[in-house]
DNA sequence: TGGACCAGTTCACGGAACTGAAACAAGGCG
DNA sequence: CGCCTTGTTTCAGTTCCGTGAACTGGTCCA
């Protein structure tokens, strides 16, 4: 992921912007600017002038960190589906389903192997995959993930790739 | 927690150490000093001569994210529950509940345990858990800490998503 | 081109299981 | 007595999951 320089405060409505993505900043801050206040992980600032190998210290740090938080989701011991520090949790049919589709994060899982994980001895309904599919969509969206379909091949479990509006948790 | 400024790279040994702690650092780099690689998220660097002000949003920067992930609370000796300098008491019964919960914080803790931890002997009735529980999390809503229930798994213990509303306490 | 067909989405419903919350009673202790 | 702690009962609310059904959009073929 690159990270994006910006001249602050002129490019103050730009960082809003870049805030709601997961693409990493580094403001230039001018030399009569007060210092910026950054709470996020993903933001970096940096007084100007600066020597051009501090500007690319900075960038480096900051790729470097957001290489470590692009992290997959987990479902930990108890269930839970764990991604980017937040969590919910899933129900039992859910959690297989979320267990195969974290197993293989961003390909096609078919239809076949989430029927197979969740009732073992036989799919009770046709629809019954489906809904369930439906309800788990739901569920993780608030964790930035959704699941796309692939038609006639299966699901595939990514992340969201229009950020969902905030509801909380953590 | 506090900052500790150490320069770079004179204290390279002092801060070895510290990287061992949970203590966050900021490191003073000399003017003709290469800007150090500092992987960490608890440490920041800034070039001298730096205006004070850059250095103080720094520290702060660091403090704040010091607070926000490694904060964890403790029962002291006294059977009181901290957090962040606040503090409650606790009944026999919610202490028990409440060490199982801090001892795996942001974990789910199973039912059984927690039954386990305050009546060794046995669970009086099957609903006398839930209302412990329930008790257990109005008294820890000053703390800003909330008890998530995880449905047929446990409970979860964590900072609050949406902060209460401050009571005085301290 | 039209229409049958298929894959998938979404909603609503009901029973079962689980949890939340209030209210009450009993006991301990200063 | 007044206050806190604890156990118990009871009722309401939520979640889970299978099911049926309506609806959408694409595919295929006569």
């Amino acid at each position: 992921m690159d990270v994006v320089l910006l001249r602050w405060p002129e490019e103050g409505e730009r960082l809003e912007a870049l805030r709601s993505s997961r693409i990493p900043r580094l403001l230039l801050v001018g030399p009569d600017e007060p210092p910026p206040h950054l709470p996020h992980a993903l933001e970096d600032w940096i007084r100007l002038p600066a020597a051009d190998r501090d500007v690319r210290a900075r960038v480096a740090a900051l790729e470097d960190r957001s290489e470590r938080t692009s992290a997959v989701p987990e479902i930990d011991d108890a269930g839970l589906l764990r991604f980017r520090g937040r969590w919910v949790a899933l129900s039992p049919v859910e959690q297989s389903l979320a267990g195969m589709m974290v197993g293989d994060y961003g390909k096609v899982v078919g239809r076949d192997s989430l029927a197979g994980a969740a009732w073992p001895t036989g799919i009770p309904t046709r629809n019954a995959l489906d809904v369930h599919v439906l309800r788990l969509r739901r569920r993780i969206a608030p964790l930035d993930l959704e699941i796309r379909t692939v038609r006639a091949r299966g699901y595939l479990l990514q992340e969201a790739s229009e950020p969902v509006p905030a509801s909380s948790n953590s």
